[in-house]
DNA sequence: ATTCACTTGTGACATTTGTCACTGTATACC
DNA sequence: GGTATACAGTGACAAATGTCACAAGTGAAT
C-alpha cells in the first residue's frame, strides 16, 4: 500500500480547484483519473433530451470517480456530469499510467471494486426510493444524506437547488419541505433548512 | 485469455438450472461467482418494506454477476435478488478462488470492469427515465429492451408480470399498453404482445 | 428607510398514477 | 358445448406531481 502511494505520487500531480467548476462533461473523453483528497465532489446524469439533470451521488475524499475508470477502460464517452461542490484538492493519475498501476498493485484493483460497490448501491437506493415512494420520502432521504455528508444539520441551499438535484420543480419542492417542517421534522429559513434531530 | 479458461475449467463446476429458481436472495451472502454459459438471469432490488421489486437488468450468456464480484469483496450481504428467465447452465467459480484469479490473470479484471461499466450505465438509464419521464416510456423502454434481449418482436408476458417488473400495478399496465396499442406501437392479445416496427 | 434582487408562498388547474370494485373475454379442459 | 381459471378492460375516485401566474417575504446595499 505504501508502495502504491509512492508510485502515485510519482506519476500524478496535484491540483486545486474551486467550487463550482465542471471537471467531467456528460458525452467527453476522460483523460485522468482523479483521486480526491479534500473538498466534495457532485456526479449528476443529464437528461439526454433537456437540460434537466439528477443527483446521483457524491466522491468524497478518499475517492475516486467509477466512472472516470470504466470510461477509460472502455474508451468510450464520459455518461455523467462531474461538478465540485466545495474547493477541491486532487490528485491527478494520468490515463496511459491506470492500467499499468492496476496490474501492477492488486490493491488498487480492490479500491476501485470496493468503490464501485459502494456506488453501485446508491445507485440501487435511488432506484428504490424513486419506484416505491412519494417525492416527499426521496426528500427527506436527500436532505439527511446532504446533512452527515456535509456533518451538520444546517444545510445551506436554496429550493430550486435542491429542486434540480432532485430533478424537480422548485414550487413541489417548497410544498413538500413545508409539509416536513409541519411535521416537525426540519425547520426553514431564507436559504436554509434545519434538521431537528429527534 | 485462454490460459484463463483453462484456469477456470480446473476449479470450477457446471451447472445448469431450471427456469424459475432464485439463485441469490437479498440479504444472503454469496458462496460462488456464476458466469453465464447459456440462458438468462434477471437481477431485481426488492423494497425493504414490502415485497415489492423493479427488475434491474438482465445477465445475459458470456455475463456474470457484478454483485456477486462486490458482495464477495466486500463480505457484505447482497442487495439484489436474481431469478432465472430461462433455463440456463452456469460456471461456478468458488468464491475462495476467485480472488486468485483476478490476481493472476488482469484480464478478469478488465472483464469485470466491462460489465461492472455496463451494469452501471443500465442503472443510469432506469434512474433517467425515472426522474424525468412518465411510466408510458418507461414502459415502451422495457418492452424494446426485453424484444431486443429476447431477439424477438413477440413477447409473451401478462400485464401482470410487467407490473411487476416495473414495480407498478396491472390496472396501470394495462391501461398504458392499451394507449400504446393506439398509437400504433404495440399489438395487444391475450398474455401476449407483438412490437409493431415502423 | 428604501430599494432591489433573490427567495419563498399560494391558488388554480391538468396529468399521472394508484386503488377499488366490478365486468367482460380467452383458453384449456372436461 | 359448458365451465373454470386466468387474463384484461373499465369507471370512479383520491393522491401526487408539474405548471402557470402572481403575491409576498427577506436581507443586503445604498
Amino acid at each position: 500500500m505504501q508502495a502504491l502511494r509512492e508510485e502515485l505520487a510519482k506519476i500524478s500531480s496535484i491540483v486545486t480547484i474551486e467550487k463550482g467548476t465542471t471537471i467531467l462533461r456528460q458525452g467527453e473523453y476522460v483523460k485522468v483519473i482523479p483521486l480526491l483528497t479534500s473538498g466534495l465532489v457532485k456526479v449528476f446524469k443529464e437528461e439526454s433530451v433537456n437540460g434537466n439533470e439528477v443527483l446521483l451521488y457524491y466522491i468524497k475524499p478518499g475517492e475516486s470517480c467509477v466512472m472516470s475508470v470504466t470510461t477509460l477502460i472502455k474508451q468510450q464517452k464520459s455518461h455523467v456530469k462531474a461538478v465540485l461542490e466545495q474547493d477541491s484538492t486532487m490528485v491527478l493519475i494520468p490515463a496511459n499510467k491506470a492500467l499499468e498501476i492496476a496490474k501492477k498493485f492488486p490493491k488498487w484493483n480492490e479500491f476501485i471494486y470496493d468503490l464501485f460497490s459502494l456506488k453501485f448501491d446508491e445507485l440501487l437506493d435511488i432506484i428504490e426510493v424513486l419506484t416505491f415512494s412519494t417525492k416527499n420520502v426521496r426528500l427527506l432521504s436527500y436532505l439527511t444524506k446532504e446533512a452527515s455528508l456535509k456533518n451538520t444539520k444546517v444545510l445551506h441551499k436554496t429550493h430550486q437547488q435542491i429542486a434540480y438535484d432532485l430533478g424537480s420543480s422548485r414550487e413541489v419542492i417548497s410544498r413538500l419541505l413545508k409539509k416536513l417542517e409541519i411535521e416537525g421534522l426540519i425547520k426553514l429559513g431564507q436559504g436554509k433548512i434545519t434538521l431537528t434531530s429527534e
